[in-house]
Parts: C-alpha cells; sequence; structure tokens
DNA sequence: GCTTCGCATGGAA
DNA sequence: GTTCCATGCGAAG
C-alpha cells in the first residue's frame, strides 16, 4: 500500500532540485555510520544547500565491476541529498525514500495511461489520492532504479517489505515484461522538463479531481495521444498549461529546460538548453523504446577539457547532482552513451582542491575526438528514463543559429551537429524523417563493451587528429610554452582540423553543386507533378555542375548547348539555378565532360598513341540527361551499343571532328621538327589545347543554339562539312567514323576508352 | 624527452 | 571573503 500521508511528507524534499537536502532522520544512522568509513583524506562534505553528502542506494552496492558499472550508470540522478552515505552492500532503502522519489521523478506512462499530471501543489507538496495499487510502482523512485533493479528482486531486498509489497508489475501487452514504468508508444510519451522538477505520468485512475492545485492533468485527446506517441513528439509539460507552452517555446529555442529551484542549484551556464533536435537527435537511439530523455546539464568545453589530457572538468554541482555520488578519489566508471548510441567508459572521480573537489571525467579524449569537439563546443548530458542511461550529446560552437542565441551563452541551438557524426540531420520534424534517422542510429553502432571501448580509444587516440584548437569563447589558445616540438605538432593538428573544416564548411546548395548523378541513367519519377530522377546509385562528387534553364526542356544536343558567353556569365553567379532538375540542361562550368574527353583526344593524339596521361578525365559524363544522343552518351568505352550514325551533326561529333582535323595539322606541322619521340606537352600548348577544347563546342554549340537549323545536314543526313572545311583547313578531307569498332573490347577505362577514340579518330580519317 | 597523474595556483564569479 | 574551475606544474613512469 501506499502511505499518502508519508507521500506528503516528502514531497517537498523530494522535489527539491536539483540535489535536495534530505534531512530525513531515517538515514543518520547509516549517515553516520558511512561518514566514519568514508576514506577520503582531503575532503569534507562541503557545506551549503547542496549536501554532499549522499545517500547511496542499493544501486551503487557493488559485486563485481560489471554489476558495479551497470548499477551506477542508473545513478539517481536526482537523488536526495540525504544525510548519509550508504555502505557498499547495502542493499536497500527505505520504503518513503523510494516512494517519495518515484512519485516525482520518474515519467511514467503504463499502458492505458491517458493522462499527465504533476503532483505537486503550491506547496510544493505532492497530494497524490486515489492511488491505485496496481500502479503504485509506476511511480519511479527518483534514486533512479535502473530498470534492471527495478525488475531484480534481488536489488529491491527482500528484507523491504515496503519496498517488496510496492512492488508491482504492469506487464506490457507488447513485451510481456514489466514495463508499467515505459512509456506506452500508444498512449503518453513525456519528457521530463527538468532534472527536478519532473512529470509524472499516471494512469488515469491516479489523477484526483481534488489534487493538488498546480496538477496538470491533460485529457489525452487523440491528438495529443498521437503526439505524445511519437518520439518526434515527446512533450514537455511544465507546471501549467500556459507553461507547457512555454516549454515548448524554451524546446525550440534551446532554453533551459529547468525549474527556478532547479536553475537556483546551477550556475546558468549549466544550464541544459537542448533544443528539440538535439533531444530528438539523442533520443534516435530509443526509437522504439518508451525511453524519456532527460537534460542534466551541458557544459561549454575548455581548452584543457578538449585537450588530450583526456579530462573533462565537471561542474561540481552538477557533478555531485547528476552523477553517482562517489567517495574515492579514484571514483568509478561511468558509462556515458553519445548521441549514436556509441557508448564510453570515462572515469569520473575527483580530486581533493582547496577543502573541496574537483569532478573530471578522465578519458573523454577518444569521445571527444569522434565528436570532433574542440574547445568553444558544447557537451550536454542527459539521462535516458527509465534506463537510466548517461546521454552525452554535444553542440557545436560553429553551428550557431542566431535565432537560439543566448545571451548566457554563445554557443547555442544549433541542432547536434550530425554531420560530425556523420549523419544528416535535416531540419526536417516530421515523424517519418526522424524514424528513419531514429533506425539509421539504431543500425549504426551499438559498441558497447569495455573490450571495444578500448579498442576505440586506441583508435581514436593514434588515428584522429588531436582538436586543440583555440576555439571559441571562453577557450583559449593552447599554451604556447614546453616544447616547440609539441607546439609545432598542435599547430599542425590545428592547421588540418582547420582545414578539414573548411572543406566541410558548405551549404547544402554548394553540396549539391559538387553532386553529380551516378553514369547510370535515372529512372523519372513524378511526385505531385514534379519530375525527380531516380537513381540507384549514389551521386558523385565532382567539381561544380551549372543549370541552365532549358527552354525546350530536351535533353543534351546542339540547341541546348551553351554558350561561351553565356558560361562566362554564369560560372562567377551561384548556381541557385538547381532547384528544380526539371527542364534544365546541366552544364558544367569545367567544361563539358565532352570537352574533357576530347581534350583527352587531343592530347593523346600530339603525345601519340600510348602514352597515357596522368590523369584522364572521363569520357562518359552523366551529366547528360536521359536520352542524350551525343556520342560520349550513346557510345560506351567499349565501342558497344548504339553508336552514331557517321553522319551525326551533334554538337560533339562535330567538335571531334573538327578538334581532330586541327590535331592532326598541328602533328603534321610538329612532326618535322621532333620525329623522334612523342613529347610531352608544353604549357603554352596546353593553355592553347584547353582553350581551343572549351571554346570548340561551346562555340559550335553558341551558333548551333542561336540557328538550330544552321546545321548543315541534308536531306540524306549527310553532313556537309564545307564549313568544317573552311574553318579548319584539315588535310583531312574525308568524314571520321566515329563509332569504329575498337581493336579492343577490354579497353573500357576511362584512359584507354580516349586512347581507343584518338586511335580510331586518327587510324580511321575517312 | 614525452606522457600521465595528481595536486596547486590563481583568476573569475 | 569564499568557492569554483581552468590550467599550470612538478613528480613519476
Amino acid at each position: 500500500g501506499v502511505d499518502c500521508s508519508k507521500c506528503a511528507r516528502n514531497t517537498r524534499a523530494a522535489m527539491a532540485p536539483p540535489n535536495p537536502v534530505w534531512s530525513s532522520a531515517m538515514h543518520t544512522t547509516q549517515n553516520v555510520a558511512d561518514r566514519k568509513d568514508n576514506p577520503v583524506k582531503s575532503w569534507r562534505p562541503p557545506a551549503g544547500q547542496i549536501s554532499s553528502q549522499w545517500r547511496q542506494t542499493n544501486l551503487w552496492s557493488v559485486s563485481s565491476i560489471q554489476s558495479d558499472l551497470q548499477q551506477r550508470l542508473a545513478y539517481e540522478f536526482d537523488r536526495p541529498s540525504g544525510s548519509e552515505k550508504l555502505l557498499p552492500g547495502r542493499t536497500f532503502i527505505h520504503a518513503q525514500e523510494r516512494k517519495f522519489d518515484d512519485m516525482h521523478d520518474r515519467p511514467t506512462t503504463p499502458a492505458g495511461m491517458n493522462q499527465i499530471m504533476r503532483e505537486r501543489d503550491a506547496n510544493g507538496h505532492g497530494q497524490p489520492t486515489n492511488l491505485d495499487p496496481a500502479y503504485s510502482y509506476a511511480l519511479y523512485h527518483r534514486d533512479g532504479p535502473h530498470p534492471n533493479s527495478l525488475h531484480d528482486p534481488s536489488h529491491h531486498g527482500g528484507e523491504n517489505d515496503s519496498l517488496s509489497s510496492r512492488k508491482v508489475a504492469i506487464p506490457d501487452a507488447s513485451t510481456g515484461v514489466d514495463a508499467g514504468f515505459k512509456l506506452d508508444s500508444h498512449h503518453t510519451a513525456i519528457l521530463r522538463d527538468d532534472p527536478s522538477s519532473l512529470s509524472v505520468g499516471l494512469p488515469s485512475n491516479f489523477a484526483s479531481s481534488n489534487g493538488p492545485k498546480d496538477h496538470i492533468r491533460i485529457a489525452p485527446s487523440q491528438q495529443q495521444t498521437q503526439m505524445a506517441s511519437s518520439s518526434l513528439q515527446k512533450q514537455f509539460y511544465s507546471h501549467s498549461v500556459s507553461g507547457y507552452n512555454e516549454f515548448q517555446a524554451q524546446l525550440r529555442n534551446g532554453r533551459p529546460r529547468m525549474d527556478a529551484k532547479a536553475r537556483s542549484q546551477l550556475l546558468p551556464r549549466y544550464w541544459p538548453r537542448i533544443t528539440d533536435q538535439e533531444l530528438q537527435h539523442l533520443s534516435g537511439e530509443y526509437p522504439t523504446s518508451n525511453s524519456v530523455i532527460t537534460p542534466l546539464f551541458e557544459k561549454m568545453l575548455s581548452a584543457s577539457d578538449a585537450g588530450r589530457i583526456g579530462r573533462l572538468v565537471l561542474p561540481k554541482k552538477c557533478a555531485e547532482a547528476y552523477f553517482p555520488p562517489i567517495s574515492q578519489p579514484e571514483g568509478l566508471p561511468l558509462k556515458v552513451q553519445d548521441a549514436s548510441g556509441k557508448e564510453w567508459i570515462f572515469q569520473f572521480r575527483f580530486w581533493p582542491n582547496n577543502n573541496s573537489r574537483m569532478y573530471v571525467l578522465e578519458g573523454v579524449t577518444p569521445c571527444i575526438q569522434s565528436m570532433q569537439l574542440q574547445a568553444g563546443d558544447t557537451v550536454t548530458f542527459s539521462r535516458t528514463d527509465p534506463e537510466g542511461k548517461l546521454i552525452m550529446g554535444f553542440r557545436k560552437a560553429t553551428n550557431l543559429s542566431s535565432e537560439q542565441e543566448e545571451t548566457t551563452k554563445p554557443v547555442n541551438g544549433a541542432p547536434i551537429s550530425s554531420e560530425a557524426n556523420g549523419k544528416v540531420s535535416a531540419p526536417d520534424s516530421s515523424p517519418n524523417a526522424v524514424v528513419s534517422r531514429q533506425n539509421k542510429v539504431n543500425t549504426e553502432s551499438k559498441s558497447s563493451s569495455p573490450v571495444e571501448q578500448a579498442t576505440a580509444s586506441k583508435v581514436d587516440t593514434g588515428g584522429l587528429a588531436q582538436k586543440e584548437g583555440p576555439g571559441t569563447g571562453q577557450s583559449s589558445p593552447g599554451p604556447v610554452k614546453r616544447k616547440a616540438t609539441s607546439v609545432s605538432q598542435k599547430i599542425k593538428r590545428l592547421r588540418m582540423d582547420n582545414e578539414e573544416s573548411m572543406e566541410l564548411k558548405i551549404t547544402w546548395e554548394e553540396a549539391q553543386e559538387l553532386l553529380r548523378p551516378p553514369p547510370k541513367a535515372p529512372s523519372i519519377v513524378v511526385v505531385d507533378g514534379h519530375e525527380f530522377e531516380e537513381y540507384e546509385e549514389p551521386p558523385i562528387l565532382g567539381r561544380k555542375t551549372y543549370f541552365v534553364t532549358d527552354q525546350s526542356g530536351s535533353s543534351c544536343g546542339p540547341a541546348q548547348e551553351i554558350s561561351m558567353e553565356e558560361l562566362a556569365e554564369l560560372i562567377p553567379i551561384k548556381a541557385g539555378l538547381g532547384g528544380t532538375k526539371k527542364s534544365k540542361t546541366r552544364i558544367e562550368a569545367d567544361t563539358i565532360d565532352a570537352s574533357d574527353g576530347l581534350d583527352t583526344l587531343a592530347n593523346l593524339a600530339i603525345l601519340g598513341e600510348g602514352e597515357a596521361l596522368p590523369s584522364q578525365p572521363t569520357t562518359r559524363h552523366p551529366r547528360h540527361r536521359p536520352g542524350c544522343s551525343c556520342i560520349v552518351c550513346i557510345q560506351p568505352p567499349s565501342g558497344k551499343g548504339p553508336k552514331h550514325k557517321q553522319t551525326c551533326t551533334c554538337n560533339v561529333c562535330m567538335t571531334v571532328r573538327r578538334r581532330f582535323r586541327t590535331l592532326m595539322l598541328r602533328r603534321e606541322k610538329r612532326q618535322p621538327k621532333d620525329t623522334d619521340s612523342p613529347r610531352k606537352k608544353e604549357p603554352g600548348q596546353a593553355s592553347e589545347m584547353l582553350s581551343q577544347t572549351v571554346s570548340g563546342p561551346l562555340a559550335a554549340s553558341a551558333s548551333a543554339t542561336s540557328s538550330p537549323q544552321k546545321a548543315n545536314v541534308n536531306a540524306d543526313g549527310t553532313e556537309d562539312m564545307a564549313v568544317d572545311h573552311k574553318t579548319t583547313s584539315s588535310p583531312v578531307k574525308n568524314h571520321i567514323d566515329l563509332n569504329i569498332q575498337p581493336e579492343r573490347d577490354d579497353e573500357q577505362s576511362p584512359k584507354s576508352d580516349a586512347a581507343g577514340a584518338a586511335r580510331l579518330l586518327r587510324d580511321n580519317p575517312t
């Protein structure tokens, strides 16, 4: 049964954020014993409103390292700072203690729950009424019983009759396990708004119509239920309905999700300012579970935090409030999970310092590096319930979002830089998007074994560059001292980091410009009247692609080619034309691929057959639209497949002919001079070649664009080469067979392809 | 000579 | 004046 009077009596303490003084006399004896056994030499419990005397629950009893770790991970994050410390081995806590903590700390949404309320009255006394024993255990103990502990009678201690009697398993229909504390995805998910003032979900019959004054009892409309059921829509409920809206705004703006009490305990700089997106990102690891994430605190990394020492100084109050109590300077291992689901094990410890403590997390370097954090970035610590896992998020200082900036904190707001994790976090708030991301997160990495961690640490230490950049904000440049080699190494690392950062700092639009469709022709999918190219293969990273609106909307051809003047106008302009691919012809700023190929041919023609160029651009240019009939598109390197007709008058063919004639003429002129061996082209020649190569097709296309009917094609398709003969004075009198079968089909590489084409051009001047 | 560890120091809040 | 904490710094490995 539940003793409501005790509940009410202890509610104040239970609600005191974040580390209320637990002055109940019930722990006095234990406290004395604990103090006696406290081996800490130079530390005395600091006085003040935040007591450093910990009431340690059974969660911290240890029998093995692993169990110790697991249990400690289920630390109480709002544990009342009772005047005691539990001796190791204590396996029980008082029933009232558990009960009242449960009442106010643990969000609970058992199946069937359809109301959310905050058990709290104006005096801070909860007055739970109509307690249904069947749901009594749905009220979490604020000491953070780990699910394992929750369900493991041994952890609760059979000696505690009260506790045992209150342990009511609420089977989850879907899992068949005790899930009374779990959120039912079909009902309500609650994300606590702050570590100390917690939303408590109660079954409908739990709520009292005459309950505390500031109860929040939200009728479970279908809409609300659906909203809450989504991990995307995890709702924060505040003290009032208006407060709810306020918190909604806070979430969006990354403002601290704490109430006044909690704020009063922590310095503002440590208030968690996790945004919705960050929370969603963090919750990505738990897409299906009913976990809720409670932001605990955050800290901007100092230079020393992000340095190679691997020690992250924790704010004392935060460490004492949210991390497990430690009595030994050696501390204990703390398992922290990052947003990608990867688990890290840090050593949570402290140093005696001026009659106080200085808390640090040791071994954070691999994690910091994996997150690519540096001084000025912010790490956030959250906790999931009911798992009790520590979640470590981060916020890059460079991802400033102006609308989310806080005066108290220069770095804030932007969603967790997923790019740092290699994940794309589009600002899409649709559930599907998040589900997709979450699934991705789940499938990405879940390395959790310590061994793996150690391995990862080694790899990270050795393989990743240290981040010791000056950062922003309060970060300071690395100390210019000690060894010059160390400084130079740091400078090198910094330069590397900066270079990497520069490369990564591109906008989405800029990234789009660098993407080229894969060679395989896409299928066109029409969605809402818009055509989309659907590629089976990933895009290719390349140089910028510029888009030119095409009047006709057809595929590339002479009429669609862009003039040099047009291109010259386009190139300096940011390519903002690429919004939709429909009816656009893409032309690359680095010239058409065909020109690349032609340039290759030209070079090969000069150098002679078989002399390869250092790097040959491909003649396959996937930028051509589906249906493109140019030679590059329709003729594969092997020579198989559709071929251009001999009389083809497409721009490429025309250019190839023209270029070939020019090259052959040049070669003839050169051969009398140096007939011994082919030589490398000279710089001047190279530029000239490039100029011709670029101008050739473009110039041709310019005229073709302006007057497509100028193509000198006879009625039978035979091209009138008079123009070319005039302009080139080429000795080549006859047509070039562009479609001749290569000698070897195995020459399929771009290089060999180009060589083969050149050979074709040379050997088949007819 | 370098790194790590543990503590001390001193500026800032 | 007190406390916190970023970082310095010497000892040890």
